[in-house]
RNA sequence: GUCCCCAUCGUCUAGUGGUAAGGACUCAGGAUUUUCAAUCCUGCAACGGGGGUUCGACUCCCCCUGGGGACGCCA
């Protein structure tokens, strides 16, 4: 019946995984699973000016780092290969036989600078800048002269006079007149094929049955219908998925902030949060749900809910999601996650297990991963600084010295301190000073941590330990009495 | 300039001819709490404009406006 469903993912190593191309990206994925069909990873590497063997390595690694696996690629092979355009010349120049002897393409010796004046020309009149055929109707020995001059033809595809009309699965139909398309090169002049041509190709051969991009690409996809029909290919199906653009409904860019994936995962955004997060630009659960798990995002993605217009990228949004992601992540998963970033700011981290209790102290305030630096930073402090002005006074109160005092002395008494024992001591404390409620635990949290918010006291106590809270306590009171 | 697409709270969206236009983020207020955060509750906030069609339009059609995309020997 149904042939099986065989997507590709098609990014051009110029740069690093941009977010729009990442969600490009998830949604191939996500429909790859959700039909049990194959995603596949084709790397377009046409463009020898821009194009980097590093990018293609970093796009691996971000891929990876999504979590979206890929069952044929430049690295993991296939049935299809390979899957790195720049080596499949040979396959494209072949194919250009086809149409240049069916008359179906022709050469074109034409400069860039003319194509530029050309240009101008046309919109100027009003008309479509497109290509005006001049070396259509060249002559075999206006060509042969050309050629024994040395001169090197770019291959052009004769646009037939007829509209084509595409069906997408998220844009429905859209027609487009014959005369808005102009002959475009397939072939640059050195041999290397343009995109819409090697898409068509490629997408071809490697018998994709559904082609998922961004809906920037629409007005490309007559040239390429065109080009299925001109080889007597099967056209596959296309599914055009809105852009993601900034806060200032420009399409998304560098001027937003951070735009590429890597960037996310350095400030310590999690992969399951990101995925969930573009999945729903311009997709929606019919259950309304927001917080969905690959497994159920697999479950339920279907193009008949991708919405026709474009979305903002919602920072605040993220940053919730996130959030929500940390919040329910089990704290043990979270050390591993963590670990560089303690590296980074200088804490320790051989002992995991003081890792995880920081995790448990903070987890609930931070939005993502980097937010844990500042933090955490109170349980590594070697003496106590106090800058808000709020907090001096607070610790100048006179119940505030009594409570020191009498905690100290508590402290004094005990050995070693965990979070039940410090509770104790703190209704000990109350119950000799006659002090309570904010003004009980305020100099305590204060001259613990100089700090007027964080962390429950209990958790923070445990983790300084009874050492470094009574030393911190001597020194608070030695300075404000 | 030409072609194509799009249009519901500030943002992401639900909606599919008859709804008090629903949810989420943000924001505000409240509850809770030894702080902050989290959590829960409440609230503010939208169908771009004009014509049709219809007993009835957010929903269908047309025009306008606004936005986006494409028109590369970039992808």
């Amino acid at each position: 019946m149904n042939k099986d469903v065989r997507v590709r993912f098609a990014p051009s190593p110029t740069g690093h995984l941009h977010i729009g191309n990442a969600r490009t990206a998830i949604l191939n994925w996500l429909f790859a699973k959700h039909t049990s069909g194959k995603f596949i990873l084709r790397i377009e590497d046409t463009d020898p000016e821009r194009s980097k063997e590093e990018y293609t390595e970093q796009i691996y690694s971000d891929l990876q780092w999504l979590g979206l696996a890929w069952d044929e690629g430049p690295d993991v092979g296939g049935d299809y290969g390979p899957y790195k355009q720049s080596e499949r010349l040979d396959i494209y120049a072949r194919y250009t036989m086809i149409l240049l002897e069916k008359g179906l393409a022709y050469k074109c010796f034409c400069t860039p600078e003319e194509l530029e004046i050309m240009r101008k020309e046309a919109i100027e009149k009003g008309l479509s800048a497109n290509y005006d055929r001049r070396c259509l109707h060249l002559s075999p020995e206006e060509i042969a002269t050309r050629e024994a001059q040395g001169l090197q033809a770019a291959i052009r595809f004769k646009v037939p006079e007829k509209d084509v009309v595409m069906n997408d699965l998220v844009k429905k139909q859209i027609s487009f007149p014959y005369d808005s398309i102009g002959d475009f090169v397939i072939m640059r002049k050195e041999g290397i094929p343009t995109y819409n041509y090697a898409a068509v190709v490629d997408d071809h051969l490697m018998e994709i049955t559904h082609v998922i991009r961004g809906d920037d690409h629409v007005s490309n996809t007559p040239k390429q219908i065109l080009l299925y029909e001109a080889f007597g290919f099967e056209i596959p199906e296309f599914a055009h998925i809105p852009m993601i653009l900034g806060p200032d409904r420009l399409r998304l860019s560098k001027r937003h902030g951070a735009t590429s994936i890597d960037e996310y995962q350095a400030r310590g955004y999690l992969p399951e949060a990101l995925i969930n997060f573009l999945s729903l630009l311009s997709w929606s659960s019919e259950s309304g749900a927001e917080i969905l798990s690959k497994e159920r995002l697999i479950q339920e993605f279907d193009f008949n809910r991708v919405t026709q217009s474009a979305a903002v990228f919602n920072h605040e949004k993220l940053n919730w999601m996130n959030g929500s992601y940390i919040r329910e992540s089990r704290p043990e998963e979270l050390i591993d996650p963590v670990i560089p970033f303690f590296i980074k700011a200088g804490y320790p981290v051989d002992d995991r297990d003081r890792v995880l209790k920081i995790i448990k102290a903070v987890q609930e305030k931070i939005d993502y991963l980097e937010q844990i630096i500042d933090h955490a930073k109170i349980f590594f402090q070697d003496s106590i600084t106090i800058e808000d002005a709020e907090a001096r006074a607070l610790v100048r109160k006179e119940t505030s010295q009594k409570v020191f005092w009498s905690f100290l002395r508590e402290l004094r008494a005990i050995d070693h301190i965990d979070m039940d024992t410090f509770r104790l001591i703190m209704k000990t404390v109350q119950k000799e000073t006659g002090v309570m409620g904010k003004d009980l635990w305020m100099p305590i949290r204060i001259g613990l941590t100089g700090r007027i918010h964080g962390p429950e006291l209990p958790m923070i106590v445990e983790l300084l330990g009874k050492q470094t809270c009574q030393k911190f306590i001597e020194e608070i009171v030695n300075r404000f009495s």
